[in-house]
DNA sequence: ACATTATACCTAATTTTCTTATGCATAAGA
DNA sequence: TCTTATGCATAAGAAAATTAGGTATAATGT
């Protein structure tokens, strides 16, 4: 009993996320240049004060289907005894980078016309 | 052959809803008091311009979840021969969809923030 | 010197949730 | 009368995340 004993619970309910890993990923080696995965997740957590932490899970998974996708590519480099391997974006990756960054801000649009009025305009149960 | 032939593709990729299915049903039903499940893919379609279409075979399974975990209670109405199922928020499915809700315009700024620069400051690749 | 934490990668089992594909039935419209 | 719209539902499969490990080196604390 000594292992991640603690949760301390500051971040979203990571449902949302979900549908946004890709996005964060690709949008931030576009902005980037290049990452590895270790350093994605300690940005993406440090940039959002904690509310958004990525598993690596979750991440390790999704950039090893990206490469396969021809999306990214790795090159590795030697740090000591141990390897960083640096993901970059293709041509292809980055033109998905663009547009998936657009789509996500034209539907956080569209949401919040859907849920605007709400704390505006409570349900009758209030 | 004769049926679901063309998808005239004007919405998201739909990943990003994957998400917020929950988020968008709840607070829909704060904003309506009431609503049956047919009535809400319609609703939603129309509201944003055909971008966001729910699917039934999404949306049934979860307003059953949701009425099982005690956030929705239901009510049945005959329209001829037909019935309809009106789904509506209990105490705790209104706190939820608060909370959804504001979790959402939440996390959407904080992505915001997170992808911006993006499109300002392309990638070396470019 | 020893233990812990941080860095850095990975995978496998399970769960969750969505897609796709149906099925049934009534009502309305062409 | 045939198709589309309304309205519910479920089941098989796919996709992707969570949870829970595993390995190993480097740095820090005590």
């Amino acid at each position: 009993m000594h292992k991640k004993l603690m949760y301390v619970c500051l971040m979203y309910s990571n449902e949302l996320i979900k549908g946004t890993l890709k996005t964060i990923v690709l949008s931030l080696l576009a902005k980037k240049g290049r990452m590895y995965g270790y350093e994605i997740t300690q940005h993406v957590k440090e940039e959002t004060d904690g509310k958004i932490q990525l598993t690596e899970g979750a991440l390790y998974p999704l950039l090893h289907r990206l490469e396969a996708e021809g999306l990214l590519e790795t090159e590795k480099e030697n740090i000591g005894k141990r390897v960083r391997k640096y993901y970059r974006l293709t041509e292809s990756g980055n033109n998905q980078a663009t547009s998936l960054a657009a789509e996500f801000q034209e539907f956080s649009k569209t949401m919040n016309r859907l849920l605007n009025n709400f704390s505006l305009k409570p349900s009758y149960y209030v």
